[in-house]
DNA sequence: ACTCACATGTAAAGAGTTACATGATTTT
DNA sequence: AAAATCATGTAACTCTTTACATGTGAGT
């Protein structure tokens, strides 16, 4: 599944520009899910050229002469068809882990701040999440739910793993580091 | 980070040929790294160009004319600046999920093999785990545990997940099938 | 005046997937 | 003898990423 057809599924919620379809993206499938302006607007293109999608120049609007694009009902069965038949793939490609894997080639302070990105990373997911479910409150579909609540569990999972075992790898090190751990003034691992 | 680098890392614990980086990849990596022969031979090739590898014709072995990559002192030093440098990132390009999303679009069978479908794979995946830890046993290094627990938690939240929320979708769908819910029959709210 | 958010696009480069194409060796 | 595994590679295609390039409207 590419990017055009995840700009349908988008449209069929309701019509929006290309800026908004990218703020849609970020918000609701940032974990699961990114594309950029760059691969957006050309999508976008093609489907109107397929007719997929009707394009309309705003008029009256706040910003006057922002393409909206429109679901026609060729890009309603074509979209359709593509949940029914696309392979439902979960694909992973984590330089995270692999910059962990060979952690006995790491200076202990390379293996904390990759650690730490990958919190934050996790929070700034999770926020996203958390602002959906209170602006959209009760009102979505159980698929959606369902879907932020894959995304929460697995982060929250995430999160709690790197907590309860990053100290394994206080000793992974093949590089000498400011280790400071001698008299060890009780609490000095917190995150 | 891309396939050659992998390839150094791969080598970094012993020769070996293209093939059987492969089946590493398979083994150790499949649940955060994908790769095929059409990106590894290749990279290889351009690693040898660079001078970051070497090659021999196995001459004696089980498969004489097979190639034996390994790595030179060159190759050592792009690897550990590579995951020095390489941004930690950790992306997920799920289909899965962007069809659960539209769930509301789907007859019950296809929500439901689609569900069934990824909870094979991830016991593909947790099985490929486990193989390697029955085969590597404890002479493992803190980064390959690590990453090795972190994969197995994160498979496991899944599976759960998807087991004890599956239930939420049987109303999602905005098509008739096969309910067999005679039992709750106040309960058809289509979205 | 300045900055942020809105808004749209292109071009080149980079990377991976898929299908094609072939052949030897080992195991059953 | 057949099937599975070992073994290597190419070519075309698809797709995304990154950088570049530009301009308006709203809020401070």
């Amino acid at each position: 599944m590419d990017v055009r057809t995840l700009c349908l599924g988008v449209l069929s919620f309701g019509d929006a520009t290309g800026y908004e379809i990218k703020k849609y993206f970020e918000e609701a499938f940032s974990h699961f899910f990114v594309a950029g302006f760059g691969s957006i607007y050309p999508a976008l293109a093609e489907l109107a050229d397929e007719g997929l999608v009707r394009v309309r120049n705003q008029t009256g609007g706040r910003r006057p002469g922002a393409k909206v694009y429109q679901l026609t009902e060729a890009g309603r069965t074509a979209f359709a068809d593509a949940i029914l038949r696309t392979e439902p793939r979960h694909k992973v490609r984590s330089e995270f882990l692999v910059i962990l894997y060979f952690a006995h080639m790491l200076p202990p302070e390379r293996i904390r701040s990759v650690l730490d990105e990958r919190l934050r990373d996790i929070d700034l997911l999770l926020a996203a999440l958390d602002r959906r479910d209170a602006e959209a409150g009760t009102d979505r579909s159980p698929g959606i739910e369902f879907v932020a609540g894959f995304g929460r569990s697995l982060l929250e999972a995430a999160r709690t793993y790197i907590d309860d075992h990053r100290h394994e790898l206080d000793t992974a090190s093949g590089v000498e580091g400011d280790s400071a751990d001698h008299l060890a003034p009780a609490a000095n691992a917190g995150a």
